[in-house]
DNA sequence: CCTTTATATACCTTGACACGTATATGCTCT
DNA sequence: AGAGCATATACGTGTCAAGGTATATAAAGG
């Protein structure tokens, strides 16, 4: 299963992140609210937790589930280039509508320069 | 495919988009930076384009390809509740290190309690 | 026109993984 | 100790996507 993008492939398991992202929960707690199969939950649960998404700390017979954050951190900062490059873009979107605005007659344009 | 998380999910994929992200190339540049074979970076290409993630214009022989950026702003978007998550687990790393500070005994700790 | 170059598509095979169902493990309480 | 709840694991099955090889489409240039 190798890198963290598979992982986040999955939309349960991003489902799951989401819940997690406000408190940690139970496997049943993130059954009921998900309305999965609690076979489902616990796979989703162990291969997130086995590539360090989450971890666990047992409370009597339940299981607390809670975000941990690397793997997520890692998907961001791959992301960070790409920013750089939809930021720039914004700047030339900008600039070509300040070039719209003053050449911009009510009528049509024609399509020579 | 449905999600832009699948897309990515590729190793191929994402190789070709880091590529892309300093500037167009066409499918042979691709191939041969990348060294994988050709009719496997034309899959990923129309992968990418269908998903929006490229778009490619024609030059003679040669389609050049570029970066779209909204699906990978959809990404960005997802990951934004995460970021405030772990920038609060920041502070409290912070506050847990100052703490362990002024009681760290040199000595081994025994395991009962 | 024919050849070469560039890219796209078709077909086949293989492997991975998500799911359902059934069952195991383990804790709690009486 | 036994019943009941919470969670984990095992196993069988179907689907789907990625890779390889071969071939199609299309433009360029002699």
């Amino acid at each position: 299963m190798e890198s963290v993008f598979e992982i986040i492939a999955e939309p349960n398991r991003r489902a799951i992140l989401s819940l997690l992202v406000s408190s940690q929960q139970s496997v049943g707690e993130i059954e009921r609210q998900l309305r999965m199969p609690q076979p489902t939950v616990s796979k989703h649960l162990r291969v997130l937790r086995e590539a360090g998404f989450v971890e666990s700390t047992v409370d009597a017979q339940r299981r607390l589930y809670r975000l941990k954050p690397e793997p997520l951190q890692e998907v961001d900062a791959w992301l960070a280039p790409f920013r750089r490059f939809w930021s720039a873009h914004l700047d030339a979107l900008e600039r070509h509508l300040d070039r719209m605005e003053q050449s911009t007659p009510t009528k049509r344009k024609r399509k020579r320069r």
